[in-house]
DNA sequence: GTTTGTTCGTACGCTTTACTAACAAACATG
DNA sequence: CATGTTTGTTAGTAAAGCGTACGAACAAAC
């Protein structure tokens, strides 16, 4: 969900700068390496581990040892099993043990934040209305949900992650949000100042992504569309979030979708994708329409323009699955049909008939959860 | 340039298996980054090395000397200055003592290949005809251009890349190319055990991106449009190659464009990119255009399709850059300019305007040379 | 009840890797 | 010629993972 302008002159991303690799980045990946079989798995002894990773037993306790020092892994008893040998030792994450906040700063009016568990559910729900404020103001309304959050934790942080609207820097920095008045806003370091914790800050619809991969059922590449004020998309290819070189990935909401016109928007465009799929069109659209035929003749229109904007997109990354997230009672049913049999259409079933197309399940919480994910993979390394 | 068919049932891309780190593959990481400046700056010293890569002068000098051991570095005399300090000694990648085989089979007719210095300068050029072979009768032709190829070598050969029209997995086993009649043909093992080397087998697109990335001027995340007897893309992203869940991306062609029909594509649909963009395309409406004006027309509108699939991708992406490669003569001029322009006037400027679209400059040897790039990028890591 | 085989986790020593510290060689400058 | 600088190399050290071996704990077979 994106805003409609962003400054002119957002920093380009580094290139990979290609650093050096030292043997103790090597540790530290086998670290995240056990972390996240653990992590999907669960309940696993050190030889398990062992087995699964391809490092040796040695080296397991090793690490191991070294995770339960940090309090990131607890010995969870036996295994009783029939098996001969002696019984294994199970190791899981110490899920009780820590925390993370999620804060979702996309709606409209309102900041939502959660205190989760290591698995995403969520633990304590917080919101903060906004009232229209703006710039600092609003930033100081989310400095205070988050504060408050931390106080209402009833264990250890992991770390705070927060799902910005925007464009944001992989600082944390938002560096253009109009509808909170943001432009250049160091979101990360306000918060890490205010808290003293680790903090994550993603575009909306990245986390959203990450929340569908890490919690929802997307495996393999994909793309998420988010539909609410605007229309924006994440995207994970190879289970990284792409970013863009400037950091305007799945900017999509005001790209022209058809050569057939569209209704004027705010932009300035005719036929913008979000003139077509956006709540408020499609609300105004449904209120307009007389009948249920022409109401879902609405939501038919704009499952079509969805199926036109995805078709060269998933062309040229042969994704494997598109997820929509947003109003259900907007988006499932005709809307995401139009767009399937639309894209359909217009590709190649031998290249791209395999992608499925559906919402998601993870509802309204979709950006604390991914913010939340978001801290687990820069923490954890758990993607 | 792809082909207009693929089977149905192409494997999936194995999921990053999370692998393991030992310091053995930190050893090798950083010896690709030495041979990475290496390749770049070109005569630098260990010193020099060492400030470059923030590695030691203790750990370049041994690094260096497993190089020169494996004939991949040579010192090329003292570095004359008049600086202060005992002389250093300058290293360079050793450049004339090896060679690439690069082949090209995109082209209708014949294959293209030739022997490559290390910088993508080419040595020697041969082609094959192919007759209309189809099948095995055709990759036998191919093997033998490239046992060909492989006497006319004047120095040790780093390796062989290959770039086939189709859909290519990772293995370099050509899933489909419907133009040659193959399908599930293991190229890479036919030639590998015809001649003994290492063997790379990619798609002629992205082995053009490639080439581009590496030897032409695109920095950053951009995509490549390959139009010849087709219309394929290849995608850069952070440095690397994008292949796709099921080695389909860039499969560009059979999309179709624009919501105004257009005319009908070997593939049943109506109003494939291709339709519109394609050589035999291109040639037809021109040969059929009366006067300059409407031959200007035809151009026009094939550069206006081409915006029209870019606004998408690049919305999605936000690529630096759309390089567009093929015939000069019928793809610069009009038809890049209607594609920017009507790109331009689809996006959002503070999104996306800072995109460039160009030709290529590499020309028709860009297959070949992204051929070559990446048995430098296998066998160097050198991107 | 004992033996046998299996599995688990750990102790020890070794190899690889890159680091720090120190030093000789070679040059420019005063 | 003495001094300072830069280069490349020679030790010795710390970290990481491996292979081997071993005790502990259990099931199954006799």
């Amino acid at each position: 969900m994106s805003a409609p302008e962003a400054q002119r002159s957002a920093p380009l991303r580094a290139l990979r700068p290609s650093a050096k690799v030292l043997p103790e980045h090597a540790r530290s990946h086998n670290r995240s390496l056990v972390l996240q079989n653990l992590y999907r798995g669960g309940l696993l002894s050190r030889a398990d581990l062992a087995r699964e990773t391809g490092l040796t037993r040695v080296t397991i306790s090793d690490l191991v040892a070294e995770l339960i020092g940090d309090g990131l892994v607890v010995e969870t008893g036996q295994r009783e099993e029939g098996r001969p040998g002696k019984p294994a030792i199970l190791l899981d994450i110490n899920r009780a043990g820590h925390r993370i906040i999620g804060v979702d700063l996309s709606d409209t009016g309102v900041f939502r934040g959660a205190v989760l568990d290591l698995d995403g559910g969520i633990v304590t729900r917080m919101e903060a209305e906004t009232d229209g404020a703006e710039g600092d103001e609003v930033a100081a309304i989310a400095v205070q949900l988050v504060r408050d959050l931390v106080a209402a934790a009833d264990a250890p942080l992991l770390g705070i992650g927060i799902g910005s609207p925007g464009i944001v820097d992989l600082a944390g920095t938002v560096l253009s949000a109009p509808n909170l008045g943001w432009s250049d806003v160091a979101l990360q370091q306000l918060v890490a100042d205010a808290t003293g914790q680790p903090v994550v800050v993603a575009n909306d619809a990245n986390a959203a992504a990450l929340a569908e991969h890490s919690f929802g059922s997307a495996v393999g590449d994909f793309m998420l569309i988010r539909v609410g004020r605007g229309v924006g998309a994440g995207l994970i290819l190879g289970g990284t979030p792409v970013y863009g070189s400037r950091f305007a990935a799945g900017e999509l909401g005001h790209v022209v979708v058809g050569t057939d016109g569209g209704d004027l928007c705010v932009c300035g465009k005719h036929g913008c994708l979000e003139t077509w799929l956006s709540v408020p069109h499609l609300t105004a659209g449904l209120a307009a329409a007389p009948d249920a035929a022409s109401r879902d003749a609405v939501l038919r229109r704009a499952g079509e323009r969805l199926g036109i904007a995805l078709a060269p997109v998933v062309g040229a990354l042969n994704l494997d699955e598109v997820v929509i997230s947003g109003p259900v009672e907007l988006l499932d049913g005709s809307l995401t049909e139009a767009a399937i049999e639309t894209f359909r259409a217009r590709t190649m079933a031998e290249f791209h008939g395999d992608l499925t197309v559906r919402m998601s399940s993870l509802g309204q919480d979709i950006v604390m959860r991914g913010a939340a994910a978001m801290v687990l993979s820069g923490r954890l390394g758990v993607s």
